[in-house]
DNA sequence: TTTGTGAACCAATTCGCGAATGGTTGCGAT
DNA sequence: ATCGCAACCATTCGCGAATTGGTTCACAAA
């Protein structure tokens, strides 16, 4: 899923064909356990349509991140997934949390930093809309990723890629399977709200334009997120500043 | 090659099997444009000795980080090929040089503030053998080759597997094919006394374990390098500061 | 005219299989 | 014991056929 793309449609488009309609109704229970749909010709065919009207729904889906498509592979549900990922499986094997957060500590401030000076009003905008979804999770695995979500725009928000690039690699790292046990320890309930205000004094500093508050605020978040988690795996919190 | 590996070795190797000696001699000449060698088997009666002296031989040479093999694929002369560079390429077609000295004008001087605190003697002997080859260097290109050396030892020192990770990438952009004719064009007599000072300057900082003064040091020679090589590629030198 | 359909073709990818290659083991000679 | 030789194992490559998304075209339907 993408939940960034997914906020940030209008939900006016039932005026569509007939066949996009069905395909986002079943769009989950025609996947295979890859996310893999199946080809479009036998797609097509099994929905009773032509293949050029599912290409136009799927291209809808496209647009939206339900799905993405490659030539001579097939179209999946979800994500593209990243050229950051075999790296970042090789990097998890060789750090361990501490060294993620002493990395997070340095490069997150300074993407807020940089948001601060650089983030439109539709990014900004976009930013509180993920904080209420997070605010809004049903479950944990779901609040997981609306709050990725917002990490992430934050660093699209400064404006550089390579730096978006940067904590592509940081942000996989620290969602690797790997450490999946330590992310479900590390949920409670009591930090949400805390959580949840801290991303709001984020998202306020960088509305205001205000790069010193933003960069602060986002120290102060990720230092609290350490001290939650870090102690969860029987490790010291680094105490080095950004 | 390994520069770093390079120098970092005794020279009393001689005890070791002929086979050895007369590979390592010959090592340049034998393998192709691609820098793979021979198989093993054709390697071995093309010398004249079995395959298991061959392979004690490589094993050495593997060691020394002259030469990477992998099974199934073959043997090759210089550095095992890093996982990050499908996503360096990438990231190189999406970013700038300004882009790239902004994240480096954040990274590096944090880097040499950790290595400040961090590095053994070792990596800072090291450190100096590698400015001096940087002095020494006959020509433009090993010079490159020295200080990416010097860099990439800086980033190791820092103790953080994560963070050498970030560095790599930024690095392997930084000299992505596509800038070539940048840094070509950016070589520049009159600043490599300028580049050795700064680097000595970092080292000494390192050596004295002063984390400020590393992090000014390194701060100060990448903005020099970006005032030297941006203007070159008609754009503005980024004035935010770390 | 406009739109949709089916078919054919293009381009990128995958799959299967044999060959090549580094990694390993075992046997026999020295 | 050590060395040389051979055989075998695991991984990768190369190539061709099949698969799959991307595109075009002619024709029919609205």
């Amino acid at each position: 899923m993408n939940p960034a793309e997914q906020t940030a449609l209008p939900e006016d488009r039932e005026n569509s064909s007939r066949a996009l309609a069905v395909l986002r109704e079943r769009l989950s229970a025609l996947h295979d356990a890859d996310g893999r749909l199946p080809p479009e010709r036998d797609l097509a065919t099994g929905l009773g349509i032509s293949r050029r009207a599912l290409r136009r729904a799927l291209e809808v889906l496209e647009a939206e991140g339900l799905i993405w498509r490659q030539q001579g592979k097939g179209t999946f549900v979800g994500n593209r997934p990243s050229l950051a990922g075999d790296l970042a499986r090789d990097l998890a094997g060789r750090t361990n949390p501490v060294e993620v957060f002493e990395v997070r500590l340095h490069v997150e401030p300074t993407l807020a930093r940089h948001a601060a000076l650089r983030a439109t009003q539709q990014d900004i905008a976009q930013m509180r809309r993920l904080n209420d979804r997070i605010r809004d999770a049903a479950d944990d695995d779901s609040r997981e990723l609306w709050d990725e979500a917002l990490h992430r725009r934050i660093a699209q928000s400064a404006g550089n890629a390579l730096f978006l690039g940067v904590h592509e690699i940081i942000d996989q790292v620290r969602r690797d399977e790997a450490w999946r046990s330590l992310r479900v320890r590390a949920r409670n309930d009591a930090a949400r709200a805390t959580y949840i205000a801290q991303h709001a004094a984020i998202i306020d500093a960088i509305a205001t334009r205000d790069p010193a508050a933003a960069a602060e605020a986002m120290t102060a978040h990720i230092r609290t997120l350490s001290h939650n988690i870090l102690p969860l795996a029987g490790m010291e919190v680094p105490l080095a500043g950004p």
